[in-house]
DNA sequence: CTTCATTTTCAAAATATTCTGAAATCTGTT
DNA sequence: AACAGATTTCAGAATATTTTGAAAATGAAG
């Protein structure tokens, strides 16, 4: 029954350092929409580099059991953290995922599931509407026909767009397609 | 005193589909922290095609003059819409950038210049922290050193990702640079 | 300077989101 | 089966955000 292996009385700079971090990064979620406490916990757990059990973030962060619970296990859902057991430890431990770039492409995985892809379908249900009212030969002259072509053109360019998203986001996605490689191909059309 | 031009009873198709665009495009806001009524002013302007008075925009949408008069302005500010004057008219127009490329870029900008350029500083002053307690030579051995070592390095990762996409964010915001073909370099790869 | 149409402002109200905490549930142990 | 530590759940509380609406400001015209 050994309560601490060890007290680690860490440098206050650290502990500095890490509450910053953990602030920057609370800042940058909630431009994103991401809950404040949740951009938290996956801060600490990321800028700690090691498991670390409920109890602890709970403490660290001063939130309650009810969030942090909830916060991890979507977390663990998002798939950027995940579930480690110590042994000879009855608690649960969480660990954030170190690799950055594996990390973004989970991250923009998830979020094409739930939100690019979706859109798109809403976006062509949309034109379908209109497909049949297409001025087929009748051109010119209708102001209403006009009026029904100028509206498709728009929402086509739309749809052109996300389009494109889908698949430079297909793209950064891949396991193999190196994020990297984009950038550096960039940074050459920079000069 | 012409009160109304053209009444213009628009195809009920028509209609729908506009709605219909207003509504995705709502979601797809508040997906990413856009206040509703905010997209849903962009979508209506947008998907118009030409210039309407806050009048119009009110009742399309059912939103108040205050609501109206707020949200129109910030768009203004984000540079997405912009005024315009109807002669014959004391009301203020405002319409939508069509081009949806442009769009994209403003957008680009000015969330990288409110969101990345900031969150960058704050990491790079995070990182200052622990500059001087760098194990110097001293290296091995202590934990407390190991310790800081790695936080560093964690830290130092993170920037180097964020100065990543501040980079890529400079080359897609520049007006000569163009979007399109950094995905038809992404299709290449592809195959 | 006054009037009147229009726009802006902002405190309060409405709405939406996030967090808490204690009860319920789960899980391994005796 | 009963217990005890650990975790999850979720209704309600606390917070934060967005919208309203009416008063104040603006500004063009007489």
């Amino acid at each position: 029954m050994a309560k601490r292996p060890k007290p680690a009385p860490t440098d206050p700079t650290l502990q500095e350092a890490r509450e910053r971090f953990v602030a920057l990064w609370s800042q940058m979620g909630s431009n994103w929409g991401v809950p404040r406490s949740m951009a938290e916990v996956h801060a600490l757990l990321y800028i700690m580099g090691r498991p670390m059990n409920t109890d602890e973030v709970m403490e660290q962060l001063h939130i309650s059991r009810g969030s942090a619970s909830m916060t991890l296990r979507s977390l663990v859902e998002w798939g950027i953290i995940s579930r480690v057991h110590m042994r000879g430890d009855r608690k649960e431990y969480f660990q954030a995922e170190q690799d950055v770039w594996k990390l973004f492409r989970v991250i923009l995985r998830e979020r094409k599931k739930r939100e690019v892809d979706p859109l798109l379908e809403s976006l062509r249900a949309c034109r379908e509407l209109t497909a049949d009212k297409e001025p087929s030969r009748s051109r010119k002259i209708d102001p209403a026909a006009a009026e029904i072509e100028s509206h498709n053109a728009r929402v086509d360019t739309m749809l052109e767009f996300v389009s494109m998203i889908d698949l430079i986001s297909r793209q950064l996605i891949n396991p193999s397609g190196e994020g990297l490689d984009i950038a550096a191909k960039l940074l050459d059309r920079a000069s």
